[in-house]
RNA sequence: CGGGGCGUGGCGCAGUUUGGUAGCGCGCUUGCUUUGGGAGCAAGAUGUCGCAGGUUCAAAUCCUGUCGCCCCGACCA
């Protein structure tokens, strides 16, 4: 039998203040909503509002996995330390794995992905080419020990993700289901009615080569992207950027005395020069602990990244280690290092003949130090930071700096786990060969704020019917009341019927606490039942997100409930049609 | 890991400087009134002041330790 919720019996402990410890409207709406609680650093419980969103997109993401012939599998979220060590990611992983010892002193971890598991699922039973390709996927919670969790279900130390994993006999294989995936998540990404972007990346700690991430723009989110008109988009740990450099107007090498001059923005205002013409020097180090200094343009940030992609195993030197090989800091620059520092510099500074930078002596720049003459560069490469208005790889407009919450990544990872773990089938010719992996991850946790932190106004949350926790509210405006209540109940019923879900508020509440909290949780249309419609014949609809509210005839709804039950609509589509609530295209028409 | 801050009824906070009977708002319970945008009046319940030591006639308040939580930083070169 259909039926409906009703508020009065409902789990969802709502706040009218907002959380002091929530910085995100997202994470401060969730709570006061009453769709989730935390229950320690990084971890949170899901109430019923909050679980019945995330099953939702859940199923969402299910459905396109399906639809791509992914089928879904259940691992162990618990897993032993030995198949960690056959890939080598004990070690490299870091402290983001949650490490454990059982009673019988063997180490353990909390998965927070799981190539090490399916790889080893499948090694021993996958054999042939013939069954390939195979692509196998999971939704479950996952765990990394993050440095800093924050901002609610954005970064937290347990979360739900999906993650599937494909295999391969050859790269053609493997571009296809990536591709499969890639439109996979673009359909995810729309249905959850996420303003979204497919970001190039980098590969992190999964490994592999060709990647992607799926962000929802967000000024909140923690990830800074550059995308252009034409499409491209990058995560700013990746894109290629462009800085121009500007000449300093002395040829002549020339030692300046700048006390006190520390940072970029003090020495541009000492020598009065734009921070463009001045060049940044980073000490750091490589694999084996030699110094190499890295310049970039004075108004440009070295990004870690394409340093360690040109110095394997490049850090940065903190300030003891500065100071152990005799620089100082603030003050260093090209010409005059001691020997044995190697000497790497962006490629835009090719283009200024001259360079101002540190004297390696406190209190002292040089202005003038030529290239060649003063100081010679070991080696050029791009190893800035790409900055707002720099000109796309693509077509060469300058692109736009945006922030993104990344929901999900896609991955062509090649054979390093079934080449280090062991993982063959045979080809046609009987010889065993490594598989071709392709892994795709899907943060639904995440994927549910990100939603919330773009779908929301004063008042409260506003979600897509597509994932909403109900798609109707009725609001009976005085409970006990021997018209009102009544046709409230009736009217939930018959919606519940025509397979919309519905919550009744049958709490004794005055209608300004009713108006309140059903615009706090954001149910995507309310209808109120008042005396007043009543007495008129008629409902009132809201539409949650427009704010627009007509009155309905009972006539026209009973017509429209008929035409329901006949046509058998979809939720959705009644939605639409009837109460004018939608998804994408309601969206899109803002 | 470094810096800053916070732990006081279910929630949000004041009280700590200067030690002296633990308070306010919201919520909760009961009653009456109210009923189309977070009601009014009245009565009521709820605290080992994070935990453990110490100082003191006396500790939420001072001291030491400890646990938990939040924010910022971890790119001055």
């Amino acid at each position: 039998m259909t039926t409906f919720l009703r508020m009065s019996q409902l789990y969802a402990p709502t706040l009218k203040e907002t959380p002091s410890d929530a910085e995100l409207v997202s994470h401060q709406l969730l709570l006061r909503a009453g769709f989730m609680r935390k229950s320690a650093t990084g971890m949170y419980s899901y109430l019923p509002l909050g679980y019945r969103v995330i099953k939702k997109v859940e199923n969402i993401v299910r459905e396109e996995m399906d639809a791509i012939g992914s089928q879904e599998i259940l691992m162990p979220i618990l897993q032993p330390a030995e198949l960690w060590h056959e890939s080598g990611r004990w070690d490299d992983y870091g402290p983001e794995l949650m490490r454990m010892v059982d009673r019988h002193e063997r180490s353990m971890c909390l998965g927070p992905t799981h190539e090490e598991i399916i790889t080893a699922l499948v090694r021993n039973e996958l054999r042939s080419y013939k069954q390939l390709p195979c692509s196998l996927y999971q939704i479950q919670d996952k765990f990394r020990d993050e440095i800093r969790p924050r901002f609610g279900l954005m970064r937290s130390r347990e979360f739900v993700m999906k993650d599937a994993y494909s295999f391969h006999d050859s790269q053609e294989s493997l571009e296809q289901t990536y591709a499969d995936m890639s439109h996979a998540y673009e359909r995810i990404c729309e249905r959850l009615c996420l303003d979204y972007r497919p970001v190039q990346a980098d590969s992190g700690q999964i490994g592999g080569s060709v990647t992607c991430e799926y962000h929802a723009l967000a000024p909140a989110g923690e990830a800074e992207l550059v995308s252009c008109s034409c499409g491209y988009a990058a995560n700013t740990e990746v894109a290629e950027s462009s800085p121009q450099p500007t000449e300093f107007p002395e040829t002549e090498l020339r030692k300046v005395e700048t006390p006190n001059v520390h940072t970029i923005a003090e020495l541009a205002e000492f020598l009065e020069c734009p921070e463009s013409s001045t060049v940044k020097a980073m000490l750091g180090k490589d694999e084996d602990g030699k110094p190499v200094v890295l310049f970039v343009p004075g108004d440009y940030e070295l990004n870690e990244l394409k340093a360690q992609r040109s110095v394997p195993g490049y850090t940065l030197m903190d300030d003891e280690e500065i100071e152990a090989a005799g620089l100082p800091k603030g003050s260093i620059g090209s010409v005059g290092l001691p020997e044995g520092v190697r000497i790497g510099a962006d490629r835009s500074l090719q283009n200024i003949e001259h360079w101002v930078v540190g004297a390696n002596e406190d209190g002292y720049h040089y202005v003038g130090a030529k290239q060649g003459r003063d100081f010679t560069v070991d080696f050029w490469a791009d190893l800035s930071t790409a900055q707002e208005g720099n000109a796309c790889p693509e077509c060469g407009k300058p692109m736009t700096l945006t922030r993104g919450i990344e929901v999900a990544q896609v991955f062509q990872l090649g054979t390093k786990y079934s080449e280090t773990m062991g993982a063959v089938y045979s080809d046609e010719d009987g010889v065993d060969k490594p598989f071709i992996m392709g892994c795709y991850g899907v943060g639904i946790s995440r994927s549910m704020q990100a939603v919330a932190e773009q779908h929301n106004d004063e008042y409260g949350l506003i979600w897509p019917a597509s994932i909403a926790p109900a798609h109707v509210c009725v609001l009976p405006l005085t409970v006990g009341d021997d018209e009102v209540q009544p046709a409230a109940e009736k009217l939930a019923a018959d919606l519940a019927e025509i397979g919309l879900e519905v919550v009744l508020d049958d709490r004794d509440e005055r209608p300004g606490v009713k108006f309140a909290e059903a615009d706090l949780i954001g149910w995507p249309l309310q209808i109120i039942v008042g005396k007043r419609g009543l007495a008129n014949g008629e409902y009132e609809m809201k539409n949650r997100r427009t704010g627009e509210k007509f009155a309905m005839s009972f006539a026209d709804f009973d017509e429209a409930l008929e035409l329901a039950r006949q046509d058998r609509t979809p939720a959705d589509e009644w939605l639409r049609n009837t109460a004018g609530v939608g998804g994408i295209d309601e969206i899109e028409s803002i």
